[in-house]
DNA sequence: GTCTATATAATGATAGAC
DNA sequence: GTCTATCATTATATAGAC
């Protein structure tokens, strides 16, 4: 095993604070859990991160990642329709939503992202996949021939999508399979038909 | 003015809570800040609240009762129609989302809910919301003839309801009449028809 | 119920050796 | 890049006078 760029250790990091960002909250959680939570002493963060937000958003961010390229990877598919390219790109969101140990959609809305002016900087990066979205529903819409304000319908299927954050708060156990297909069938009716 | 009962300068470190634990996050407003902001000193605050946490459970409560009011009112009128009374709650839970200085219903999925044990004090009313939910859209596939399974149909309702927390958060400035009627018709697309 | 004063602990961040 | 040692600040909560 060769070391990564930027060192393994700063993933360890930014893995460790993720999860205790969403069990404890951003100020419930020292700079010191995380170290523990890494194996490494308090002090040696900041030869990583120059500020412990500064830590929040590359979690912020590297939390994001994965949709931002799947709905660019979808966005270039010709082989797909406008309803199977929207389905797919649900789908992937909310599996994405249900899986892995820690809730990481819950992170963007977390009061400390804007307290400490992270959300700003993470702004340019959200408003590429809610675009992605609105191109995605606009040609739904035109595919099936559909009246209605594509703005609007993206800003509901968007908030349905995202409801799936607050759903496993409520529900650890949500199925990723299951939540993903009821939330795409769901995203489809909204649009009308 | 008479004082009312537990006084007013408990209502008024509710509400300054409030305002502080959406902008801040929990772990971020710490108690002379609160103390500060309802013009007391930081110990006095320990006259109202045994600990910090309490406080906590007392905003979450505050914030769910409008729902859990509104609810029991609509479940007992025999006036409307499933329909509307689905599209009643849906909607006053929609406004109130929209409404007042803080996104309330944010409050609710806050880490530090679940990692001050704070949630499980909470579970018992808000499960009566939520049951209300699951009554009225049972009786609206009832009255429409409609199949479909209630149990599911209610989490993607009341997600897509919920949804509106996270759609302020993004945007504060939602308005809330419109926001309510496109989300109580989204709501009804959802069930069916 | 509010105050002053304070105990006790934990916090984010820096300095400097290795 | 990690460590030890430490600083300055801030935190929650308590004691006791009024």
């Amino acid at each position: 095993m060769d070391q990564p760029p930027g060192s393994a250790t700063r993933q360890r990091i930014v893995d460790a604070a993720t999860v205790l960002f969403l069990t404890r909250g951003y100020g419930g959680t020292s700079t010191r859990d995380i170290a523990a939570a890494v194996g490494i002493k308090q002090p040696s963060l900041y030869a990583h991160f120059a500020v412990k937000s500064d830590l929040l958003l590359e979690v912020l961010l590297h939390a994001l990642r994965p949709s931002l390229e799947e709905s660019a990877r979808l966005q270039a598919d010709p082989t797909l329709s406008a309803v199977e390219r929207l389905s797919a790109l649900v789908s992937f969101d909310v599996r994405l939503l249900c899986s892995g140990a820690a809730n990481r959609g819950l992170l963007a809305y977390l009061p400390e992202v804007r307290a400490t002016g992270v959300a700003a900087q993470l702004a340019s990066h959200q408003k590429v996949l809610h675009d992605a979205y609105r191109v995605l529903v606009a040609e739904v819409l035109a595919e099936r021939r559909l009246d209605g304000d594509a703005d609007r319908l993206t800003t509901s299927v968007f908030a349905l999508v995202e409801g799936t954050v607050l759903r496993r708060v409520v529900d650890p156990e949500l199925d990723p399979d299951a939540t993903a297909a009821e939330v795409a069938a769901g995203a489809l009716r909204l649009i009308g038909g």
